[in-house]
DNA sequence: TCTTTGTTTTAGCTTAGGCTAAAAAAAATA
DNA sequence: TATTTTTTTTAGCCTAAGCTAAAACAAAGA
């Protein structure tokens, strides 16, 4: 069954909603393939028939078993190309999603496994999310939690961000912070619970609690 | 002024009728962006409207200077295409027209700027085609003849094809030419006009007049 | 349980890009 | 020049994917 680019956005969104909330509601769906609740469920009748889908009325969606290894290879194509944006032609993490979301519709799995060959199977994307391999399989990102779970004294690495938009990232840069960084966490502030982190090198950094939520990274012990 | 991925073809297809033909009828319109003549028709009245084409009925239809930009900026990004796909991703020559036609429509000037610079701003395609500048410059290919022109006795170097269909591609292939390399035409014969071609090394290479005529080459004085 | 509120679906419309069949125009031939 | 053939256009229809407004349903509060 072939798929429109559209159709292959829902089946992302699908995948993503229950990842995250467990159940993908009508409205949760329209609010991410920017569409209306109408839209929606129209959408959803046709990706019943196609097989990826399972859905009844006021019931929400659920993929199949299919559909789920499509939203996979999609999630796969999505992430491989952010890093050929990255490493190869040099944009920066917060510039790549837009491109990527159009990249992730082109070709089939020769021109992605190709792809990920040239890049060298890489394990993770620029924002640390795991890349799914050729058969599907996703591993799971070991011990990571967000940097407002850390104890004070504690040190970590940044291993990845919880909300990857272009306003958080840059935000990011304006700290200095980036992936593979490590920090100990030198003092939690009780009255905005901003932390204070210290690189290896002495160098201060103040983070929000907003911040820290949305970064992940993990302890290590040193 | 935003085009879709049809109407850029169409703008394409102009193009390339204009170069060959000198002008894009309705009909040769339809038979290369795989539409019916109404269908054309219809779709030459949007891109009036765009400013990228010139139209009038039963007229055949020009491209604005606007229009040629478009079209000298997709031919760019087509090629480019093709480039990384052969250079980096090792796909056969002939493999790589139908991805390429997929990845042109996506992004802008900033995506293939980049990947022009990634590739070490290849001046040719995989087939020998040139590809134009960033400011839409085509570098004409000097003194390129068939290779049934070619004299007996003389000397060239292949560097293009006529035909690039997946066929004659693989035909080739047989035949181990290909881009670059250098052959002395040994004799041509009357009867069917097919030639041999003999390599530096000795190796002969029993050419049609069919494929010479669809080979392009430089002559050597050597 | 009844009513209000919020969500989902239905009904009907829109636009882009196709299609076929018939009419009109242009080109070619007698 | 008249007629036939070919090409192009018109007219009307189709599908995908969206939309709005109204109706139906589900969930929550009184």
């Amino acid at each position: 069954m072939l798929l429109s680019p559209s159709q292959e956005n829902y089946l992302k969104a699908i995948y993503k909603l229950q990842e995250d909330d467990g159940i993908a509601t009508n409205q949760a769906l329209a609010a991410m393939v920017e569409a209306t609740p109408a839209s929606v469920t129209n959408m959803l009748r046709k990706l019943t028939d196609t097989g990826y889908v399972e859905y009844e009325a006021y019931q929400g969606a659920t993929l199949t078993s299919a559909g789920r290894n499509q939203a996979v290879a999609l999630v796969r194509k999505h992430r491989l190309w952010e890093v050929f944006l990255v490493d190869k032609l040099q944009y920066d993490w917060d510039a790549v999603h837009a491109l990527a979301e159009e990249l992730e519709h082109i070709g089939g799995d020769e021109l992605i496994n190709r792809l990920d060959a040239f890049l060298g199977h890489p394990g993770f994307d620029p924002h640390g999310d795991p890349i799914p391999n050729a058969k599907g399989v996703v591993r799971v990102r070991q011990h990571a939690i967000a940097a407002s779970e850390a104890s004070v004294g504690g040190t970590f690495v940044v291993c990845g961000v919880k909300d990857s938009s272009s306003l958080f990232l840059q935000h990011l840069d304006k700290l200095n912070i980036a992936l593979g960084k490590a920090y100990t966490l030198k003092e939690c502030l009780e009255f905005d619970r901003s932390a204070v982190w210290t690189e290896q090198g002495g160098a201060c950094t103040n983070v929000s609690n907003e911040v820290a939520k949305n970064v992940l990274i993990q302890l290590t012990d040193a």
